[in-house]
DNA sequence: TGATAATTGTTATTCAACATATCAAATATC
DNA sequence: GATATTTGATATGTTGAATAACAATTATCA
């Protein structure tokens, strides 16, 4: 056996020596901390967690919150309509209306003037739900963010991130 | 059935006259375009997308470029230690060391020290590849969102994002 | 008008990302 | 030396995202 780096690295460590790169210390992220994308996904994994923790006890998942959110400002409007702008394939949004229509959120009523389509609309039950999922978006999750960065930072990441939403 | 807000759309509709939310118009995005949460999403998507598009001619995913880069900066790792550092959880970072290495871009080499574990290296082949396509990315695609947000925006984002992946 | 095309919601299906349980081999612990 | 832990791997399940195809309905336009 041909004496490796490991083997070294071996003996360094006998002697409590700090390694070249220390098997025990934190791996060097290197250029990927420079990197807008990687950074960027990880930031909205935390952000999406953060999310689900606050809204655990409306069992709301940000998909659900959007599209509840999207039936308020725009209620009347078709499920092509609603999936499109929140960016859901059609097919897929068939089953995820199922699933809010299911626990009387919101519903299908098939629409008078063209009979293919189905008009979306909150009900009763959506809409208190709706201010619940609000009140503790704003309380727990936007408020956690606001104390992290701050409000004028906060306002700057948005408008730096609708930018590239919008502009890229 | 009473008369409801979307039978009287559709007399305006008949009246050719636009009505409350024209169904031709856009949807209001609404307290949508305020929520973090979204915006950082549909943001990350965007550049992913673009990633995707720049790095083409290498057919490299963002998550096998930052494989290579990780094993660059961090040669002689384990896969646990690699993935771990990614958030790639192990079982599935197994398929995607495959995939790397049988494109000859990296190898597993059972440790001497550890034969449980691989060491993990990157090829001269996947140095090569490493060099181009950190010019596809420097060139191509961060390049693209220099001009978009200038050089001191575009810091300032990614230090508030790193600050979400880390503190919040 | 009537034939043809397009649209809507839906189903089926595929693919990738992500997660858990489990295993054999090797190592660590005590 | 018995027991527990770690490592890479397999199997499997779940979810999100994508495409093709279908019946019902509506739009187009010759």
């Amino acid at each position: 056996m041909t004496v490796s780096k490991t083997a070294v690295a071996e003996a360094a460590r006998a002697r409590k020596e700090p390694v070249e790169p220390a098997e025990t210390t934190a791996l060097q992220l290197g250029e990927l901390s420079e990197l807008l994308g990687y950074t960027l996904k990880r930031a909205q994994l935390k952000i999406f967690e953060d999310f689900l923790r606050c809204m655990a006890p409306l069992q709301l998942t940000p998909a659900q919150f959007s599209v509840l959110l999207l039936l308020e400002k725009n209620p009347g409007r078709n499920q092509t309509e609603i999936a499109n702008t929140l960016g859901i394939l059609r097919p897929n949004f068939v089953s995820m209306l199922d699933g809010l229509e299911s626990r009387g959120l919101c519903e299908r009523v098939r629409s008078t003037n063209d009979r293919r389509s189905h008009i979306l609309l909150l009900t009763e039950r959506g809409r208190n739900m709706l201010v619940r999922a609000k009140r503790l978006v704003a309380n727990k999750h936007e408020a956690r963010l606001n104390e992290l960065l701050g409000p004028t930072n906060r306002a700057a990441l948005l408008a730096m991130l609708t930018k590239i939403v919008n502009e890229f």
